[in-house]
DNA sequence: TTATATTATTCAATCGATTGATTAATTTTG
DNA sequence: CAAAATTAATCAATCGATTGAATAATATAA
């Protein structure tokens, strides 16, 4: 097996198994065994245990948010914006529930300063875009004046209870977020009641 | 020191022990240092260590599904209902966030399926209830027909968000949800906005 | 009550197993 | 050949758990 092989089935085992037992959970041999590499080469390309760590959080993160900058200086009106960065944001967070889930955990949990920060500093790079859409909305009277940051809690964790939550507790009867058909209709209809919610919410009411 | 005083104080420094580090992240030896006991009292009055985090788990869910049902069957209106139960929900959840923390990641572990079962069936307990309640002021007509799972899960994920995100991420500048009295005003704050939002959400449109 | 038996609690010491990491030797590659 | 990649063997440290003995508390018997 090639080098680029060996690295790569590392980090691709070790990335199934800290998603499903969690960093301390799992141990460098199971690791290696999984990806039927020697011990040994987990160090010798990342150097300790929490380098494959980094390395697998750091590259999944990347790129996490840039994408969404692009959008929010489009020439949408600001609801529009809204729903566009928001259905990229759910799309983002549902193609890989796995990751979604490692980083909340990471995020719950004082072990490890530096890859709490990373993931913080991801998330909140996303809260302050989504919060200045929705301010700017609320400024030039498209939005209803709501709590703001209340507003993004609803969103996020919306998003991020429809990733972590297991399977058929909050979707309908049988649909499973692991499958990959499924994944794509969950997708949609969380998009969808999001982008109803919203609309709703933030629509000023003509009534008064 | 008295037995009760003992046992108590292992399983208080194991729960702060266990949030703050995660169970894996935990050692027996910390937990007999931080509670002043010998490292064979663990075992002696717990069996285990997956003994005493059974033991915290379970006091802790116990009584968190019964306290909602009477509520549900007050002679309320289905939205009366429903933001009644969603108050006593956020402030059982917000009174002791750690705990939601750690329910939260052993929802999101393959690790130990007995506790996983535990907490899922805890949680979904709290979903039909809340879920009986939409469906019914839907039926009724008194509120606007909506995906009810995916409002269920905005309504759980919210909650979460506010319980689990940093300090200062989620709500505005200098909150800290681990300051006593900033908790207070975050819990009315995640309250009211609730409140708002399902009112706003769910109040069938008078234009149409 | 007092002496004895039984049970509950606490302790230091240590168990075998596993942890992440390192070494030195070997193989593969260019 | 030399450099890079891979291996088996091993390291000290720590893991959860158990041991047997000592102490404290309680119950029983006289």
């Amino acid at each position: 097996m090639e080098k680029a092989d060996k690295k790569a089935s590392i980090l691709e085992a070790a990335e199934r198994l800290f998603t499903e037992l969690g960093y301390e959970g799992t141990s460098t041999r199971q690791i290696a065994k999984e990806s039927g590499a020697n011990m040994s080469m987990i160090n010798y390309y990342f150097g300790s245990k929490e380098g494959v760590f980094m390395e697998i959080m750091s590259k999944r993160i990347f790129g996490f948010n840039d994408q969404l900058l692009s959008i929010s200086q489009d020439k949408l009106s600001c609801m529009e914006k809204l729903l566009k960065v928001i259905e990229n944001y759910a799309k983002r967070i549902l193609c890989n529930p796995g990751l979604h889930k490692m980083m909340h955990r990471e995020l719950t949990l004082s072990q490890r300063p530096e890859m709490f920060l990373k993931v913080k500093n991801s998330m909140a790079n996303n809260l302050v875009m989504i919060e200045q859409i929705i301010i700017d909305g609320i400024t030039e009277g498209s939005f209803r004046p709501v709590d703001v940051r209340m507003l993004i809690a609803t969103i996020m964790g919306t998003i991020s209870n429809v990733a972590i939550s297991p399977a058929k507790i909050t979707y309908g009867t049988t649909l499973d977020i692991n499958n990959e058909e499924d994944k794509t209709i969950i997708t949609d209809r969380l998009i969808a009641h999001l982008k109803d919610l919203l609309i709703v919410y933030l629509t000023p009411n003509n009534d008064k």
